[in-house]
DNA sequence: AGAATCGACCGGTAGC
DNA sequence: TGCTACCGGTCGATT
């Protein structure tokens, strides 16, 4: 299941495979993944052939493409056109360098055709989007409400992300206005952290490995957590995201791996995802795993105070 | 109007 | 061997 690390390990992956490279010929199939594309899948096509790629870029879950008609490296421009992608919970990026006519496999519903690599887009659930979307202000793309959103006024944002928070690894990024917002709602912790629109990039596995880093239950609402608390969850799913992204993400099942088709290595480092039955490695109680919001959630009763709303 | 909650979308796979 | 239940990120419908 990519979150945040698994993509910003596709993310670099990409980087150096396709900078610079002109796009020769792209193919898709015809179907959910474009469900979201305003043109559908001929537009896709015709936005990307004989393209340059400049760049990959991601906020949160979401990748993006950016894209130029001439040879040289330029920054992406206001309203420039880019090919968005997210992974769902099944979507794989790989990269070939051979094989270039074999047809589209059963699964693969993109092909990018460079002069020599060729990148190909699965997703056997087809829980993902591709989609071409024009860039605009990040800082009119953020919808946090915050009085001085300067913090990503200098980005460009496509303007199919606009519904999509502040992501921890963006250099500023707003923490203490998303603590502030945070701190307004009556939803539980847990539930608050996958909410996207919030904060970006956090998924089921680095939520419940934040809230046991900071000893905090995710069943508490927003509302009843100190400033210093939300900073301490919040934290903590950063840094397991930043240790998981150190050793190439989680594959947690075989769903995620890199574009080499390499698995990362933080599945052995996780705390409580997963390990119901086991012993915490810090109290010895056993793991627990509950449902919240009708999604998993793993805890440690002993360091994780539950609290159960009526 | 807004906030919160819940089911639908998929198919690989674990468990029977 | 075959069948069913389960899982999850996001969106849209419902409360």
């Amino acid at each position: 299941m990519p979150e945040l690390p698994e993509v910003e390990t596709i993310r670099l992956g990409l980087e150096k495979h396709v900078i610079g490279q002109k796009i020769v010929q792209t193919e898709g199939r015809p179907g959910r993944l474009f469900r979201n594309n305003p043109f559908g899948l001929n537009s896709v096509e015709t936005e990307l052939n004989g393209k340059v790629v400049t760049g990959i870029e991601r906020r949160g879950k979401y990748l993006w493409m950016t894209l130029s008609s001439t040879q040289a490296i330029t920054p992406p421009r206001l309203g420039d056109n880019v090919l968005v992608v997210h992974l769902g919970m099944s979507g794989q990026v790989r990269v070939c360098q051979e094989g270039y006519d074999e047809p589209l496999a059963k699964n693969e519903h993109l092909r990018i055709t460079f002069a020599d690599t060729q990148l190909r887009f699965l997703d056997p659930r087809t829980f993902g989007h591709l989609t071409i979307s024009a860039l605009q202000s990040g800082a009119r793309a953020d919808r946090l409400e915050i009085e001085n959103s300067k913090w990503n006024e200098n980005r460009l944002i496509p303007l199919a992300l606009e519904h999509i928070g502040p992501d921890p690894f963006e250099e500023g990024w707003p923490i203490n206005q998303v603590i502030a917002k945070a701190r307004r709602s009556g939803r539980r912790v847990k539930t608050l952290l996958l909410d996207q629109g919030l904060v970006s990039g956090i998924g089921n596995i680095y939520a419940d490995e934040g809230l046991y880093r900071a000893h905090i239950s995710g069943t508490k609402t927003g509302r009843s957590l100190s400033e210093e608390q939300w900073k301490e969850v919040l934290e903590g799913c950063t840094a397991a995201m930043g240790e998981a992204l150190a050793v190439g993400g989680t594959s947690f099942d075989s769903l995620y791996v890199d574009i080499d088709g390499n698995p990362g290595y933080f599945s052995r480092s996780l705390n409580v995802y997963g390990r119901v039955g086991q012993r915490c490695i810090y109290c010895e109680q056993i793991i627990e795993r509950t449902v919240l919001d009708g999604r998993s959630h793993f805890y440690c009763p002993g360091c994780q105070q539950i609290e159960y709303l009526t």
